[in-house]
RNA sequence: GGAGCGGUAGUUCAGUUGGUCAGAAUACCGGCCUGUCACGCCGGGGGUCGCGGGUUCGAGCCCCGUCCGCUCCGCCA
């Protein structure tokens, strides 16, 4: 019986002597004589194409196209000869004999080989149709979908509810800069495409849909990153009713099937949780990669009373802090040049130095240590230092000193980057929760609180009174999912009661006018009996970046925008004819 | 807004101190071969060295500006 294998189909033994119908881009034939053979690109390899005296006639005599067209063969499946295995050949003993073969269509000579390992992204994106017929690209798709469609299953089977918001909404006066997209009925006006459908979600749970999720598009206009595009894809949820255990649960399970259901692995249940302010002191990151096993020493106590002013002055400052990181090892690893180049990475972050201690002989004491900051330091605080950082003979210890902020930066950086280049990464999968985040972060510029995760985030501590009387100190009910070192998902329990509401606001620097502007749906509807609710999002593009292994969220989106959010593709974005923006009543300022 | 790396043939790249530096591989075109599978062999065409300016007797190379791609800082509630 004839298979019918539709697009680029999958040959294998188990076909043997079957007739098959292949659809698919072929290249490289080579016509000997009345024999052809191609290389039929199928999405798990290749397929070897052999065809018949009169098929290979006909072909020949059709169309002389010598690299690349797309052709449609029926043929019989059949063992290959002996000897000629083929290790390109994902499906390697089997060739089909083509009986005849149709022409599709036909290509002119590709811009780029197919099999050129390292092409130019620039190549790439131009051409990106050719790019995605690349089997790794296919197959990076493939995953991208098969993530997807699990995770729906997933989401149905919790008895969540698919609903859609709008892309053309409002603008949002905090958080990211928003797209705007000009109305025509409504001269002057504009909408803004979604940053996330936060507040459409939080409604919904108003309307009594106790369980929203929606795979959706989100736009941000900020600068672009490996893993930061202008428009990317959440997996935005919401749920009402359970508290930051439930919605953890949930998710990680979420988390737990995909990783099972798509690569086999198993990932730990549950997955380990750590307080913010924790993560921050061991690791210099409210993102920690824990695949890594190095951390943070605090010193900050022990420098307060040394004579070295730049630890010292560091650990006076209320905001400052002093801490190392021990590399074991490293003493022997990392040559002067190396440290030279830390020392110029550190200070990406702010840091102004960056200190060090080689321990060549620790039993020996100050003079066991190799630096040019011991001099400066007392045997009181080397006892410390040593002791602290449990260092041995041949480790190497690198020092910031400055505010908390530069300190965490610089030696949360260094250390990701230690772990990398001297290949420290142990196990492949680390994921946690990071809990506990502070409400808020004093905003020096402007001299008001800025939301750590957003405005909507319940604290606590569920006393107004209590979160006005102290701000600083306040902790969120915010959790993050962070997965080797990359945030892939954070949310938080809501405000559902409007006193709250507002006192975060007026905390914000929100006054009541610019709330109701901005928010007057929203408190009108916390006035009607809104339950208790909480969810969060993931970064689809993200998640799926780390199980690909790829390096980039463009590796695993179809059409991505390059870092100056353009489409090298399309050519997009590009001007607009004067009758559409007059339409608009957008008058382009005349160019100087 | 800032820092770094890159831009040379369709593609991936080499090009030293400024002076046979317009090159390789591959792709493409023509011919030969014919169970090939990175086929092989012979021959051929192909370049605004991103763009603009400057220094110089002379610039792919040095300087300034600019555009594009990538990485990062700022930014991204």
């Amino acid at each position: 019986m004839p298979m019918r294998s539709h697009y680029c189909g999958h040959v294998n033994e188990s076909l043997l002597d079957q007739t098959v119908a292949l659809c698919g881009w072929a290249h490289r034939r080579r016509d000997h004589g009345g024999v052809i053979f191609i290389d039929l690109r199928d999405r798990e390899g290749l397929v070897q194409v052999v065809a018949d005296p009169a098929a290979a006639a006909a072909f020949a005599q059709a169309e002389r196209v010598r690299n690349e067209y797309v052709l449609r063969v029926l043929g019989r499946v059949r063992h290959r000869p002996q000897g000629t295995e083929n290790p390109n050949l994902a499906t390697g003993m089997v060739e089909v004999l083509a009986e005849e073969i149709t022409i599709l269509n036909r290509s002119e000579p590709l811009p780029f080989q197919m099999d050129e390992d390292e092409l130019s992204e620039e190549v790439r994106l131009r051409y990106r149709y050719l790019d995605l017929r690349r089997p790794q690209m296919q197959e990076r798709l493939k995953l991208r979908t098969r993530v997807i469609s699990t995770l729906r299953r997933y989401m149905d089977s919790q008895g969540f509810m698919d609903i859609e918001t709008p892309m053309l909404t409002k603008a949002t006066p905090e958080g990211a800069r928003d797209y705007l997209v000009p109305s025509r009925t409504h001269p002057g006006s504009f909408f803004a495409l979604p940053q996330s459908p936060q507040l459409f979600k939080q409604l919904l749970m108003m309307a009594g849909f106790d369980r929203y999720y929606q795979v959706v598009r989100c736009f941000r206009d900020e600068d672009l990153r490996a893993d930061r595009q202008p428009e990317f894809t959440q997996l935005d949820i919401e749920t009402s009713f359970l508290d930051e255990t439930e919605i953890t649960a949930i998710m990680e399970g979420l988390i737990r099937t995909l990783f099972k259901e798509v690569l086999d692995v198993a990932l730990p249940d549950p997955f380990p949780r750590m307080p913010y302010h924790e993560a921050m002191s061991r690791f210099g990151s409210d993102k920690p990669d824990l695949r890594i096993p190095m951390e943070l020493t605090e010193l900050t106590d022990v420098m307060r009373t040394v004579e070295f002013r730049v630890f010292r002055e560091a650990a006076d400052n209320p905001r400052g802090r002093v801490a190392a990181l021990k590399v074991p090892g490293g003493g022997e690893k990392l040559s002067r040049k190396q440290i030279d180049d830390y020392t110029a990475f550190v200070a990406r972050y702010g840091a102004k130095g960056l200190a060090y201690i080689k321990v060549n002989e620790r039993a020996a004491g100050r003079e066991g240590l190799q630096s040019p900051i011991v001099k400066n330091l007392s045997d009181e605080a080397l006892d410390a230092i040593l002791f602290r950082t449990d260092a041995t003979d041949g480790d190497l210890i690198f020092f910031g000193a400055d505010t908390a902020k530069v300190v965490n930066d610089a030696l949360g950086a260094l250390r990701l980057k230690l772990g990398q280049d001297l290949g420290m990464v142990q196990g492949e999968w680390a994921p946690l929760w990071v809990v506990d985040f502070p409400m808020f972060e004093w905003n020096a510029d402007e001299e008001r609180w800025d939301a750590l995760h957003h405005p909507f985030t319940s604290p606590k501590n569920p006393d107004p009174a209590a979160l006005k009387a102290n701000p600083g100190e306040a902790l969120a009910r915010a959790y993050d999912m962070v997965l080797n070192g990359t945030e892939i998902g954070g949310g938080s329990v809501r405000i559902h009661r409007q006193e709250m509401q507002s006192v975060v606001f007026e905390l914000l620097g929100i006054d009541e006018q610019a709330a109701r502007d901005k928010f007057g749906f929203l408190l009108d509807a916390l006035k009607f009996g809104c339950p208790p609710h909480g969810g969060l999002a993931f970064g689809l593009d993200r998640l799926v970046m780390l199980m690909a292994g790829a390096r980039s969220i463009r590796e695993v989106m179809a059409f991505p925008k390059t870092q100056t959010a353009a489409c090298l593709m399309t050519g997009a974005p590009a001007p607009v004819s004067e009758i559409q923006l007059r339409e608009l009543n957008i008058r382009l300022r005349p160019t100087p």
